[in-house]
DNA sequence: AATGAATGAGCTTTCATTCAT
DNA sequence: AATGAATGAAAGCTCATTCAT
């Protein structure tokens, strides 16, 4: 619609067909866009194609032509979302460092990156639901990943004698999640909760504070 | 619902009207327990009227008579679940205990309640998702009470100097509903990594224990 | 539910069951009462069984015990409405006055009965629509009798040359009911249209004398 | 509708995407058609989308996509009839004949008009008697066009002194239109009534001259 | 005579998907 | 590659009517 960049269409050996893989490509992911927003507000079942298409500004037909059908576009977008934390965590662990350091460079990652990513909450919140339903199948895997990458950690962490040998790590790993996840998937409740911005910069530094607290102390004495 | 009173329940003519009303009041009940476990399991979206009506062994027509229509129905649900937590946290608390024990108490009932009531579970997750879209509207209303009934308790642990004084107190409610939820919420997904069964009287104890050990002192020595 | 007055019960013989008639009888008379505004107001399709035995403040059971079903309680309802302008019409013409003023008189009086009762005017107007869908029989039964009451009035008119002798009967009384009619089937219309209150006094008299004027010289000069 | 312009409708290449246009507008016509004559027999309450789609010959989901819902498409239906006759109103007037000739053919053109076009006079009727629960709101715009047209021609006619100067021009106007419409309103009580074919050449030209008689002359000498 | 509970058929509307170009 | 028109199955909801007391 833009048109190309000036003097460009001539550089590739067959054009017409570069162009249309890349016109091709750009529809997948405006796609993929518009359908991440719509399922992730709506979840599996209250999306609606129509609506997918829409905002993508194309032709449902289309739609149909690259992603099959519903359950299969849900899917991907699952697929595409999850890939993004799964190269997130890749970079927070460094076995260099403290594990105490380690920790709390992985929550703090973890827990910023929901906060900027309201869209895969809500996803992984949808698929917990659906399980058995819409698919439900896809998470399990990304969790067996994060569990590899942090066995090692804790278990450096326990024989370095700062984590408590008698710790299970699948747990800590479920309790950590769910504390980071507890105020964006009750975001909107939470907000009417409490009285100041949630998503300002003190108050979220606040939340993982506490988080982190909570991690290292507890919240007795 | 409200019985006859005492010392009549024998008398030989039963009273048609009473029969009836009787009649009716069953039936909503078997609507109402449909409804729980089927909007449970799909949500107030995925949940087909005509499923609830079927599970309920009664006609659709009656369905629509006694709650006016599937939003309504919905929240009803609601409603009639989230009593059932409220009479809990009510009994859960003895401020002449120590604090500690009064939080120990109150999570594990808290804890054992969910893992009993996998409905209780479901709607408020499909709730705090749909905020906005089906309702929404209820929970927070609850969590207003049990922060009002929890509030007192930590206060009391802060001057008795067993908890830190620094503790948001909602941020504490939400992180140990967070924290037992977790277990029941992503329940398939856990069950699928886990191998043992986790709604073993063995396991559900370890779960709990994590999240006592956790609460009290954190993850880290 | 009021009970019986006191002392009336012992009166008549078969005390209980005369009671049952007069109370069997009030409550035909209720629900006729209460299907004629409501089939007049909506029609034999948009009116609802429910909403008639609501208010006629009986059970829907009743409705049917006594009229059958709802086509039958219309039907009844279109005789028990016919049924008072025939009487109307009865009283309206007296051979022994001037055929003026015998149709001016029975004008004034279809008008006013008109003015009087919307229903009737509403139930001819459904009935005309539904003909063949609806029973729509009975009124043509009605339109014979009154074409013989105004037969000899208008024959009379004739022979003492004061109607024009070309005037087809049957015409002009369909034009006569159509004149008279329009204002109230018109009602709401017509009332958007005016500024001032067509059901004033004043208002009526005034469409009345341009019927009239209509009939007896024509809008021409 | 607007047609290709004039020398172009020879072209060869048929426009794909006209094509498409052209069937859409066709099905759109199918359905307007087809609601018209069913609307006009049964109202907009007893008719039934299922049957307008039916013999519309196309899938209900268009009649939907088309017109979003049954209470818009019997407004477009009522648009789309009401605009005959506003066309039709606009030449029947010449303020260079005299008045009576052009009361009189606009008389005969309304008259026949109605003749012809059995839905238009059944639509007016279920307007007139739904009014409040079905839109209603359509008509008096046009009455009020009507009202225009003739105010002048009759005020015309006033001033030479051929029409009677106390006429109420509005009421004269609901007087002529109820005249015209009772032959074809009553339509069928009326057919029951007569011997001869109502619709006969001879006898619809003996109903016009007996309401132009009326109109000019009144019923009496 | 009177009633509340219950029903099945049918209504309007929605949706994911495919056809034809 | 891209599109508008079309579809059938199923959803939520309503209604006249009957059952059981």
């Amino acid at each position: 619609m833009e048109g190309y960049p000036i003097g460009q269409h001539k550089h590739i050996t067959p054009p017409k067909a570069a162009n249309r893989e890349q016109r091709s490509e750009e529809s997948r992911a405006r796609i993929l866009k518009a359908a991440t927003s719509i399922f992730a507000e709506k979840g599996p079942e209250g999306a609606r194609v129509d609506e997918i298409a829409d905002q993508a500004g194309i032709n449902k037909r289309m739609l149909y032509h690259y992603f099959g059908n519903k359950e299969n576009l849900y899917l991907e977008v699952l697929r595409y979302n999850y890939n993004k934390i799964y190269t997130l965590s890749k970079n927070a662990i460094n076995l260099a460092d403290e594990p105490k350091v380690n920790v709390a460079r992985a929550i703090r990652a973890y827990f910023y990156f929901l906060a900027d990513n309201e869209a895969y909450v809500r996803l992984t919140s949808w698929e917990a639901l659906c399980v058995g339903r819409f698919t439900g199948k896809l998470f399990p895997q990304f969790f067996d990943l994060i569990e590899l990458e942090f066995d090692d950690l804790i278990k450096d962490g326990i024989e370095r004698g700062c984590i408590r040998p008698d710790i299970d790590i699948r747990q800590a790993i479920l309790s950590v999640r769910a504390l980071c996840l507890a105020y964006f998937t009750q975001r909107k409740i939470v907000q009417s909760l409490w009285r100041e911005d949630i998503f300002s910069e003190e108050m979220l530094e606040a939340c993982l504070q506490h988080i982190l607290n909570l991690i290292f102390d507890g919240l007795f004495i």
